[in-house]
DNA sequence: CAGTATCTACGGGCCAACCAGTAGATTTGT
DNA sequence: ACAAATCTACTGGTTGGCCCGTAGATACTG
């Protein structure tokens, strides 16, 4: 329970799925070397299997192979991926996080106008309460 | 080269040592330990001679017993953590993070304000070109 | 049908992180 | 000076993540 969090290489593949909408092992497998990550084709076969049994993707089967799909959603994953380290680096503490982002990560001024459209639009999703977009 | 980046025990120990500025092996145990980790003091002393060896923390002697200094700065690797997190969660986008920290972590109008300010700050760092405080 | 390609299952090797015990030296207390 | 406490050094065990090879089944090809 409490959900299972990937790993560096799980997360790298769960992402392919993600985008994707499923894969087989090939499939991953050369999606991720064309993104400069060379495995063994048993390799990434191992990933997938250690992952199904972690509960993070499923298969169906094609003929003779399987097709893998993602059973986490992306959203959820990367909302605990990011508590996880807020916790751990930042006590947990979004807004000091913040401060040192602002103050130590280069922000283009074009991003920095885009964040304060999303600082607006939280604005009033705050003040309407549940959820009225547009 | 390349700093060298803590685990997840070692940044707790660091966290001490940044706060106090130096501790006993004895020290870091017993910080731990109100913090809810309650480790054997030998555990704690191989943790300390590891991260040592890796460069992340110095000593000295104080009569039979180690002071523990940090020789890695709080800012630095903060920065790289990030920068990791960062790199492996959003592909290294940190627009990514934002918009995902804006709309699905709850952040309080007062830090949407805050959050401003320092949006502004970096603004006019922006301007500047070169740094200058006050 | 024989040979080749491809897929899954399974086993194992390697290494880093983590935890802790034992030994031996040194200090402290009485 | 003797005993207890405390510290460092060293060794080892366990686990999880990662990587890949071999084996055996199945599908494809000429």
């Amino acid at each position: 329970m409490s959900q299972v969090v990937p790993t560096e290489r799980e997360l790298q593949a769960l992402k392919i799925l993600w985008d994707r909408g499923e894969a087989t092992v090939r499939e991953v497998c050369e999606t991720l070397d064309q993104r400069g990550e060379q495995l063994a084709y048993t390799t990434v076969l191992s990933l997938m299997q250690v992952m199904e049994q972690k509960g993070l993707v499923s298969h169906r089967a094609h003929g003779k192979t399987y097709v893998y799909l993602p059973s986490v959603e992306r959203e959820a994953t990367v909302t605990h991926l990011t508590r996880g380290f807020l916790d751990s680096v930042f006590d947990g503490a979004m807004e000091e996080f913040l401060v040192h982002a602002m103050s130590n990560h280069k922000i283009s001024s074009s991003e920095l106008n885009r964040l304060e459209t999303l600082i607006e639009q939280a604005r009033s999703r705050g003040r309407t309460k549940k959820g009225g977009e547009s």
